[in-house]
DNA sequence: TCCTTCTATCGTTTATCGTCGATAAGAAAA
DNA sequence: TTTTCTTATCGACGATAAACGATAGAAGGA
């Protein structure tokens, strides 16, 4: 997506380094904000449990309105944890493995 | 946030699957929003690098009033990831290694 | 065609976050 | 004791999140 790794060496006193560290705290801080509530962590879930994409059975599993739901999931789309496509009537959501990746990379990196 | 109300679409015996799971996403949830910001993902930064504690110096790392540090710390504080304990007349900050696994543990088990 | 189903969005209300300046509290130094 | 340094806390503010109900829009089936 964004952001290029982080390849280069650092030397003493560039501020590049502060740069990329700033621009990757800013990237963990969206990935994990987006998991940073207890629905969306069921949503992640949910979704990684059926490894097919799921539509408003999310809606079933969760003490929460359909609309409640459906902003839930949008926040997790803007974060490009989640995907989601058109499929007849409804929309089959499923995680983007590779955003997910990269937030248990930046977590683990800590 | 309030009770799970566990919807009845799972099988045999797994009431307790599903209360840990709830749990867990509430630790996770708990755990990411702590560090679901910029700031606070910079502090945490700054107090790995330095292996030892920092008390006000965060302060002059970031462009922040001391005010708003302070209560970054706080909430750092709460998450449980970050300790503070009196020294002398100022503050020994230091990641809870402890902590910061199980956070790495919950993300990684996503 | 109309109807049903599914999802997104709108509008609203309430709660919380992020930030600041000002101030309080606590300990060391003078 | 008084002063000084460091950190926490107290309002206050705007911005945003979280939740809901109601509604709109799209697609399939009757």
């Amino acid at each position: 997506m964004d952001i290029q790794k982080v390849k280069r060496k650092r030397k003493c006193c560039d501020d590049e380094a502060s740069l990329s560290d700033v621009s990757s705290a800013e990237e963990l801080a969206k990935l994990t904000w987006a998991i940073a509530h207890p629905a969306r962590v069921r949503i992640v879930r949910l979704l990684l449990i059926r490894t097919s994409c799921v539509c408003g059975e999310i809606v079933d599993q969760m003490p929460l309105a359909q609309s409640t739901v459906s902003q839930h999931l949008k926040i997790l789309k803007e974060s490009g944890l989640v995907q989601g496509e058109i499929d007849g009537p409804r929309i089959c959501y499923c995680i983007n493995q590779k955003m997910l990746k990269q937030l248990k990379r930046l977590v683990a990196g800590l």
